[in-house]
DNA sequence: AACGTTTTTGGGAACGTTTGCACACTTTTT
DNA sequence: AAAAAGTGTGCAAACGTTCCCAAAAACGTT
């Protein structure tokens, strides 16, 4: 801002101190007399003293704020893990900065780079469906950049990984379907090389296998753009419905959504007719009709641990070579019985 | 970032040149010969040079972001308001932090003295529910910080405002109620201090008093906490049930869908029966059941519209003395009959 | 050849902090 | 009583920029 605060320099200037010592009083540092700092803070409260942070970080090249990179805030399982972050990273006086990929490679590396010269002191960051090539995030890490992924995750990276039992995600929700009397059971999914996708569809094909129902690889479709496109999903939708599935269980939030959109946008008649069982964080699903069973991930607690781990990495005093990768378990909510598919 | 990266220091050392030219030579300033503006920003492009921003901020007091704060990231209208405003501030080099009110004064307030400290060169806001008190805003933009409101503006704060018609809004969609033959209307809305509480209510008794149909206070239902409690709705409409209401206008975003909730979770039975018309931006309404007719504010053009005013504050060179207030029409979605409400 | 102009460059202060070092003063130890 | 240790404070440099001011170089004019 453009105005005049008052800085360490008139608080030295008022009492006659050395700005050093006014700001050894204000961080509480060194043995100061207890009758200064007692001044000093005093006189800052009095003139309502802030620091400036700007400075701050120049001087001490961090900015005491973390990078967080998602898809779309509008998607709610990415919205709550966001709540999961802030409510960790303003406890320990971190302060964030959000930034959407779109599901964009592009817009992604852009915002990373961004974030990056910004000086923030750490990323948080699930990466893009279009999302291939990361070695511009290897960059930024080898040169000191602490990194967590969280969700999408990449296979070859050596850091802290949060993610949601996805396998027993899947596996639950196909179980459900199958348990209900389903046989044929369509998978729509993300792109192919996320690796929620791939510990996705093992689930469904365990819970498949479980039943000794076999595993059709026509069943399954994917969707480049993680359902940022209707298209996209009409298209799946279109291609699948020939084949007669009685269930579908889908393994995105933004997919689960879109695909009940899609399938009574196109063909509002069987809409009713198929059980869906999906992932999705969104708070509404008891609104929706069809009605749907979905995978629940505890999305403000992988907020909450990815902030915990990024906030290690970027106070250890040494290297971390030790990483781990935290597993969180989902919550099946099943549809509502009584409330459920009238139409069926 | 902890790491090294090249400055100007380094470029103008290797170059053999000050660290004035490389400034200026990079920023295009001034009358530099061709020659040594080539050179250096080929050197630049080369050393993969990148200007620190904290340093430029320092250095020139401002720091190229604007704040944003909405009241929950996870409400479909405000986070198309921000994806308006990135899509501006961008485009204009301004890098946006965006914080979540949650509808509480307290950290509306905090966050708010958080980005004035962390040198933001303007403010877009939307005011929690809770918030009557806006005199630590006043004290702001005293000093000099530039405000713009939107979505939830004070009345008595001389600056530009972005709103929606919700007068109209709320007129087209109470009297499409009135039109699909229901008399017994009800109305609720958010906390009765918000700006955009009094002119809903205001286009929901001109419709009613348009079709000669009284006007019932009885029948109006305010949430102080814009429905963050579910409590608090379902109080709400367990007062109003006994009325009888055929209908049930609205007046928010989250106000809306919790109230279907608090319906379907509270009253099953006639959750089908009262036809409801509320305020939302979800891109979700063509899944509830009940279906409702939704009033759609323009999010992304207000934010755009916003975000330009507020730059144009920014980098006015004399002080503004002419302020504005725009106001953007809303969009009545109506229930479709095909897809509608089948209970009824 | 001497001077004035214009163009290009460099020196250095400033933005608001933090912090290593040195210094002065007190207190403790020998 | 002198040396050692401890305590409180100030000086000044540094972080990476920008920009005012002045100096230097290049050029034109008389």
């Amino acid at each position: 801002m453009r105005f005049e605060t008052s800085t360490i320099k008139d608080i030295a200037k008022a009492l006659g101190l050395s700005t050093s010592t006014v700001s050894r009083a204000l961080r509480d540092r060194y043995e100061i007399s207890e009758e200064t700092k007692k001044l000093v803070l005093a006189y800052a409260e009095k003139v309502n003293y802030r620091a400036n942070p700007i400075a701050r970080s120049l001087k001490e090249r961090r900015s005491y704020s973390i990078g967080i990179i998602v898809s779309e805030i509008a998607n709610n399982f990415f919205s709550q893990v966001i709540n999961g972050i802030e409510s960790i990273a303003y406890d320990r006086d971190y302060h964030v900065i959000i930034s959407q990929s779109h599901e964009s490679y592009k817009q992604e590396k852009l915002n990373v780079e961004h974030l990056a010269s910004r000086s923030i002191d750490g990323l948080l960051i699930a990466l893009s469906s279009e999302t291939q090539d990361i070695d511009y995030l290897r960059d930024l890490y080898a040169k000191g950049l602490p990194i967590v992924f969280f969700d999408r995750v990449p296979e070859d990276f050596e850091t802290h990984k949060v993610i949601a039992n996805n396998f027993k995600g899947s596996f639950d929700a196909t179980e459900h379907l199958i348990l209900s009397g389903k046989r044929v059971i369509a998978h729509l999914t993300n792109s192919e090389t996320l690796s929620n996708t791939k510990e996705r569809l093992a689930g469904y094909k365990a819970a498949l296998s479980k039943y000794h129902i076999e595993f059709k690889p026509e069943l399954v479709k994917y969707c480049q753009h993680g359902g940022m496109h209707s298209a996209e999903l009409e298209q799946a939708v279109k291609e699948l419905l020939p084949l007669k599935p009685d269930g579908i269980f889908i393994s995105s939030d933004r997919l689960t959504t879109g695909c009940i959109l899609a399938l009574k946008n196109t063909n509002p008649e069987v809409a009713h007719k198929i059980a869906i069982a999906g992932f999705t964080n969104s708070n509404l699903v008891e609104l929706f009709s069809p009605s749907l069973t979905s995978v629940k991930q505890p999305a403000f607690e992988i907020g909450q641990v990815a902030t915990e781990l990024l906030i290690s990495m970027i106070e250890a005093k040494r290297p971390i070579t030790e990483f781990e990768t935290r597993v969180l378990d989902t919550e099946l909510v099943r549809m509502k019985k009584n409330l459920g598919n009238r139409f069926l």
